[in-house]
DNA sequence: TATTACCCTACTTAATTGGTAGGGATTTCA
DNA sequence: TGAAATCCCTACCAATTAAGTAGGGTAATA
């Protein structure tokens, strides 16, 4: 399951893509815009600055950017910020790599072969969207 | 991230798989090869029985043995059986499909547009993987 | 009829999710 | 200069789920 937290980030990211300037959105406008308890986005929003997604503004007429050209975002770096690796087991994980306690041979183990095309799939249909592809 | 319980269901499948006839086997063996905890091993192959993925027989010299072909042993079914849902978020599943509470329009939705994508790279990958295209 | 092996229910422990509460710290504008 | 706006940060909490454990019941076979 998607967690909230990449929903509601995936959500804030496409607000701000939509609006036109790059003057500061507050978070109360994208929380009840986009029904997100505002709290909630709050620490969103503040993961996503972090690892450089967006940019802040303080005090009043503040809010938070985008700091990229939308096409720029990528589907890849939006989701392994926000869920985490994209691998669905940690040994055929690019980012996250751990070998499998219970496993002798990576090779021979059909989970592994499994989850290695799903994992294929899947980034690259996050390679192929960038956060304009989805407006 | 993926169940243990899927992971640990998969392996027992494929190691039936790979057993020669259709004798059936104990899972005491199975969870001792393939280092599962006999007693979760147990449940998961239960719940394999119960939705037709599998056969047992009681007794001395009973088991756990395979009813199909592995050939027509498909990942989707085995899939939705034990990590239920293959669709990340349930407003693009299609056989648990629920509405968002929190999206006025599904079809404007940047979440659910990137969600469809990532459903359909799986399915695929699910669709051409037979049980025995993993031994 | 004793043993083997599946069948079933209930409980437990730890981690994660999706928040809430409350108060900083900083910037802007009047 | 000071008040208001707004982001920043920490801590806490309730509900759910994952991953087992415990313990016995039931059916089949030798």
């Amino acid at each position: 399951m998607l967690s909230k937290k990449t929903k509601y980030g995936l959500k804030a990211l496409t607000y701000l893509a939509k609006v036109e300037g790059r003057e500061p959105v507050q978070i109360a406008e994208i929380a009840k815009c986009e029904n997100i308890s505002q709290k909630f986005l709050e620490s969103i929003l503040l993961t996503l600055r972090r690892n450089g997604l967006l940019g802040s503004k303080k005090g009043k007429g503040g809010g938070y950017y985008l700091i990229k050209d939308p096409k720029e975002i990528h589907m890849t770096t939006v989701m392994r910020v926000l869920e985490g690796p994209i691998a669905m087991v940690p040994c055929v994980s690019l980012n996250f790599y751990e070998k499998c306690e219970d496993c002798p041979d990576e090779e021979e183990c059909s989970v592994h072969k499994l989850m290695l095309q799903v994992r294929d799939s899947a980034l690259d249909v996050y390679r192929n969207n960038s956060l304009a592809d989805l407006l």
